[in-house]
DNA sequence: TTGATATATTGATATATGTCAATTTGTACG
DNA sequence: CGTACAAATTGACATATATCAATATATCAA
């Protein structure tokens, strides 16, 4: 799949942008994540399964816990764009 | 619905997606849409409506003929950026 | 090894979406 | 008018997706 394509169906669902927003602050543990999304633990894990393999995020193990956060600078840099007030 | 959401969800749809980057090189026809994105004229129209409800092209009517354009600054912005080939 | 906790996977279900053929609507021209 | 053509809408259908409860798996501590 093209990389445009990607970026776009990773980030075209409400609760997976809401995940990238907050991951944008900072890695965070699905601990975290799964309050902050206001979804079940199986929903918040399947959006994260989702969002790894389309290259937004990675995840490594500490312990019991995982965490997550984004490494496609180009997502990064499409988000501070249009969350910016003017064009 | 957020601006984000509603880039994202615009373009997540490969024909939508393909649609857009055509119009990218300037207005066009959708006489001209149609064979591009191979697609059936209905659901490139369909496609064409979802693009001009969430606000990323217009269309005008010039005779029998509908021209539509990419009004959305932020959506022509973000793929500039998704297509160079580094970040 | 057992129990507790964190996360992933599975199964089920409802909803959304993409697609096309057929029909309708809009426009121009005899 | 009526015909021709362009585009939009409708109806039907298949597929994809989002969601949750229940279960499985992984890790650590006692």
């Amino acid at each position: 799949m093209k990389e445009s394509l990607k970026i776009f169906k990773a980030l075209c669902d409400e609760t997976r942008l809401k995940i990238v927003e907050f991951l944008l602050t900072g890695e965070k543990c699905v601990c975290k994540i799964v309050p902050f999304s206001q979804r079940s633990q199986s929903t918040v894990s399947i959006h994260l399964s989702k969002l790894e393999n389309l290259g937004i995020v990675v995840s490594r193990r500490e312990g019991k816990s995982v965490y997550y956060r984004v490494v496609n600078k180009k997502v990064v840099k499409i988000l501070n764009i249009i969350n910016q007030k003017e064009v």
